[in-house]
DNA sequence: TGCTGCGGGTTAA
DNA sequence: TTAACCCGCAGCA
């Protein structure tokens, strides 16, 4: 690569007799130094892929044809900062809005939505009923301070040929839903009795979630989605899915979702930390960004692996670049077990699972302040303002080391339920580390009978496991249905409540339809 | 109705 | 001076 920017280092002199020609000045574009605040900005000819879910400090330089940085795009729910410099455009988290009761949802994922950007909105989100049906809690909004007590901010400058993005913080929340959840809910119009739209959107999301998380490259995508069509399609002229070609489905998109979480050669983590190892840079990332190259499903694994692993992160069902996102060191290592056993045949995806879902947890969560933040960025840390009189209660929703709650000791229960003391009974096989509500409320739901055929290949039960569910579903033909989003596996499920989802011939110990709330 | 960008203004260190 | 934040406005979907 070509730079012509600024902080190129000079080449140092070499006491030759004949002079040689300096050596084009060439630099990884991930070796650049530079800043939002600079007078000029480097010039690059390499570009970033799109990371809508950046966490921690890092650069970014995104091409003008990138639609995303165009828009200044941003899986984290960021809302505009008047910094008052018309070159450099702020903005800073609002963290994500949680259930007062900490409720889980049969699938045992927690309550994470987006906060609304508006002011007017968040304020009528705030106070309003958990929309887990079972549960009285309320919705309320952890703040991001992931930068030093302080929102977690992002910069967004134009300059030449390219689109900067610097993040400084790192988000000490889940993952608020994705944006496109939360539209297509608003389409519902607080539709809790709507189905036909809110099966067709989830359809539509599960489609294009699937799509995103099989995504190595944009023409493997395609080829993917018309193998998804065709696949759906299929299943849909038979419904009674035998075991046989659900199988296969779930040994082909298992596979094809293990591929896309290629670990990262020759990234390495300090064995006791969990940290990325060797690097002091100012730019916790900056070896993971070193690494993250122009390879972006890798890198991007890589580049957010890094900063905290604390929460698994939580998985955006409608984003369209989710399969860049982030993946903390457990994934990672979770990764490399999954390919580690593809390589061995690849197992039954239940074997898979149960890898997959154990995210380490830190013994000791920071309160208030990342365990990772550097915090040498004082420059944009000397108000000591109060940030928002929205402000709710810190990590309300979860449960700090000494709690003496259900959960693990010390365990920050973000995300699912295998990761809290949630029992890993048979109904983990609908555990999720995190879920998009999607609230489809309906009572009957026969004809999702494909979406649950898709899901249940990827919740790897078993087809004896299937006909028990599907069974319990003909009996319970009252029983009410979610619609979630697992964090890790990238499906879509319609699930029943606790009423019917905690039916006594599948729910393990622990998992008793009156306790709902695991938290 | 909500998102986004912009910009004036306030507050505190 | 700097940074965080509040608020209102306009354009847009």
């Amino acid at each position: 690569m070509v730079l012509n920017g600024m902080n190129i280092p000079m080449p140092m002199p070499v006491p030759v007799p004949v002079p040689v020609p300096s050596p084009p000045a060439t630099k990884s574009r991930v070796q650049i130094d530079w800043d939002i605040n600079d007078s000029k900005m480097p010039t690059v000819v390499e570009f970033d892929e799109f990371n809508d879910w950046a966490n921690g400090h890092c650069r970014l330089i995104y091409g003008h044809q990138s639609d995303e940085a165009r828009k200044h795009a941003s899986g984290w729910a960021m809302r505009n900062t008047n910094n008052h410099n018309v070159n450099i455009l702020k903005k800073s988290c609002l963290g994500v809005l949680l259930c007062s009761a900490k409720c889980k949802l049969p699938n045992g994922a927690s309550v994470h939505l987006r906060p609304a950007i508006c002011d007017k909105a968040r304020r009528k989100q705030q106070g309003k009923q958990c929309p887990n049906r079972n549960c009285n809690g309320r919705l309320e909004i952890q703040a991001c301070r992931g930068h030093c007590g302080y929102p977690v901010t992002h910069f967004w400058r134009r300059d030449g040929n390219g689109i900067y993005f610097q993040a400084k913080g790192t988000h000490d929340h889940p993952r608020p839903e994705a944006k496109g959840s939360t539209e297509a809910r608003r389409l519902l119009a607080g539709g809790r009795r709507v189905r036909s739209l809110a099966v067709m959107l989830a359809r539509d999301a599960a489609l294009s979630d699937k799509l995103c998380s099989l995504r190595p490259s944009k023409r493997q995508a395609k080829t993917q989605l018309l193998q998804e069509t065709a696949s759906k399609r299929k299943r849909m002229e038979v419904p009674q899915a035998p075991s046989q070609e659900l199988q296969g489905a779930t040994a082909t998109t298992a596979a094809a979702y293990l591929s896309t979480s290629t670990p990262i050669p020759g990234l390495k983590f300090d064995q006791q930390s969990g940290y990325p190892a060797g690097n002091g840079s100012q730019w916790c990332g900056g070896d993971l960004y070193t690494t993250y190259g122009g390879k972006q499903e890798a890198g991007a694994g890589a580049y957010d692996t890094g900063m905290y692993n604390g929460y698994s992160m939580l998985h955006s069902p409608l984003s369209s670049h989710s399969s860049t996102g982030s993946y903390y060191q457990d994934n990672l290592q979770q990764h490399q077990q999954q390919q580690h056993q593809v390589q061995l045949q690849l197992p039954s995806v239940q074997e898979t699972m149960n890898v997959n879902y154990e995210p380490a947890m830190p013994a000791s969560y920071p309160c208030g302040m990342p365990l990772y933040e550097s915090c040498d960025d004082t420059s944009s840390l000397t108000s000591s303002s109060g940030y928002s009189s929205e402000d709710y209660s810190y990590f309300n929703g979860y449960n700090l080391p000494g709690s003496g709650s259900g959960l693990g000791s010390g365990s920050l229960d973000v995300s699912g339920g295998a990761v809290s003391g949630h029992n890993p009974s048979a109904q983990d096989s609908f555990y999720t580390t995190s879920s998009e509500i999607f609230s489809v409320f309906e009572s009957t739901l026969n004809d999702a009978g494909v979406f649950y055929d898709e899901a249940a290949a990827y919740q790897q039960t078993s087809y004896h496991q299937q006909q028990q569910q599907q069974q319990h579903q003909q009996q319970d033909a009252a029983a009410d249905y979610y619609y979630s989003n697992t964090g890790v596996d990238n499906v879509w499920n319609i699930q029943m409540d606790a009423a019917s989802a905690y039916h006594p011939s599948t729910a393990g110990a622990g998992a008793a339809p009156t306790d709902p709330i695991y938290c």
